[in-house]
DNA sequence: GCTATAAGTGAACTACATTCAAGTATCCAG
DNA sequence: CTGGATACTTGAATGTAGTTCACTTATAGC
């Protein structure tokens, strides 16, 4: 083993005294390494003339591979090296859960000591999970069956009115449901519990559910609620930053629609690699918290 | 580099102890060369998991190009260590000159230790020295010049009467040039010393240069006259095995028509490679003995 | 809860590679 | 032609790096 290194080296430099400099050696080292390569190959690799050593035929077609091979190696243990993270997990997400949620609790999954790269793609793409295309693809909605494929649904989310506190000081407070007729409603479009559905659940409270603004993706409408530009209807799952910080109250309540709305999937046979286990453990146990 | 070999084995076999088995090591010198390799590069190569490793996904793409490597230093090494000779010199010869005086003398150069193999083409078709085709060419007749190609000039050569003893016992032994008109002529078609030349060299005897057996090859030619076919003319160059022998005699005398047939070519740069200046000193050398 | 298995740790040891010193061979300069 | 310089070889002495050992930790199966 340390014999080919020589070997690569003095071949390249057709000199045993240059081997030798470049590996911080003496010459009778790399004489020695050559010559039990040559006894354990039982081959000549080297003409030993003059004052040089010169290839023979076996020794420079011996030369060109080993070259070869130290070259993967070298390129290989330089790509490894610059590696930061040793496992890169990635995770497609329904954007609104990606920013509410993810993101923020993010930080704190790398703390944790791991060694794993979270690469996050915020999209409604769909994704081949068999092909490897990410690791956990996190969906909003009904999902369909695939062989292999694991689908885990998230803890029943609680849908609540949401709105700025400070609507709170404004001409209008918000504290029975029908006085949400006072309010800008804000429509997130492809939400399973919409304003329609929460009217139903309200009887005798009418609201003209055409005003208002609409947004298709919840982020977005929880963004509005935040700048007081009316009265939002969603999952208590993405606001908890809002909740927490103030930014966001539920006036009416913490009650609200029950649905199950996110989900996650993943290769069931890929939960052996310790990047998913460890991932879908942490998010399992922050999302019953 | 010790630390590559036992990564290569435990990630091939997904196991320290498998891969201290195959290296006939105990598991913990897998684990500390593992580790060491993992302070180098600043990685973490694989997960200790309950009772086995799991690679990373560095791990995973570092083994796939360490397996590599490995995979072909391995290759290599064994086609090095099936070889059997260090080098393989090639040699394209005019045929008779192969038949006649290469390959009696082959034997003798293989015995001085040179650790060579020697490859011999007997052809008269042209040969790219300079593509590599061959090592040394060497050619019967008049030759071209070529930029780099060094063309050499056998020792003069003698051209004398030859023929078997049997034929001396004969009716009619030959001991004057007159009495050859008593026998067979043997015609070498490519000659540059024919029986028409020796006539001319012989005023006062006179032949029918238009009996006797014709061949296109000197080893040929040599050989009917070894078996008693007739008289042939060639050059003592060719017949110093069968004079030795007593195959054949020179009937009038050793004297006879001066030549210079034969000729050897070679890449003049590559007289630095031992073998090609081994084998050149030491078929010069034969052919002045 | 107990046993068996696999890997991790740190100290002690040992073997092997390296160095050292002397030798050989070749080349070049005076 | 002689003497110095260079490059590799050789064999013994040395020193370090890699291995083993004894023990610990952790997990899985019974």
């Amino acid at each position: 083993m340390k014999a080919l290194e020589a070997f690569e080296a003095a071949s390249r430099l057709n000199s045993f005294r240059k081997a030798a400099d470049e590996l911080f050696l003496t010459p009778s080292a790399i004489s020695h390494r050559i010559q039990s390569l040559e006894r354990e190959l039982g081959v000549v690799l080297f003409h030993r003339a003059h004052r040089a050593v010169l290839l023979t035929d076996v020794g420079r077609r011996f030369a060109k591979s080993i070259g070869n091979a130290f070259g993967t190696i070298e390129s290989a243990t330089r790509d490894a090296a610059r590696t930061s993270k040793s496992d890169i997990l990635t995770i497609q997400s329904a954007p609104s859960f990606a920013a509410q949620w993810l993101m923020p609790r993010l930080a704190r999954f790398d703390q944790i000591g791991t060694d794993i790269d979270v690469r996050l793609n915020a999209s409604v793409d769909p994704v081949d999970l068999a092909a490897g295309a990410a690791d956990f693809w996190i969906t909003y909605g009904p999902t369909l069956k695939r062989d292999g494929i694991i689908t885990e649904l998230f803890p029943t989310e609680t849908v609540v009115v949401l709105c700025s506190p400070e609507l709170m000081r404004g001409p209008h407070p918000l504290r029975k449901p029908a006085e949400l007729s006072h309010h800008t409603l804000i429509h997130s479009e492809v939400n399973m519990y919409p304003w329609r559905e929460w009217l139903s659940d309200h009887p005798g409270v009418s609201l003209n559910l055409d005003r208002g603004a609409r947004f298709d993706r919840s982020f977005m409408a929880i963004s509005a609620a935040v700048d007081g530009r009316g009265v939002c209807l969603e999952s208590r799952l993405l606001v908890q930053r809002e909740l927490e910080s103030g930014q966001l109250i539920m006036p009416l309540g913490p009650r609200g629609g029950q649905i199950n709305g996110h989900s996650v999937s993943y290769v069931g046979s890929k939960l052996s690699l310790p990047k998913l286990r460890l991932f879908r453990e942490w998010m399992m146990g922050m999302l019953n918290e």
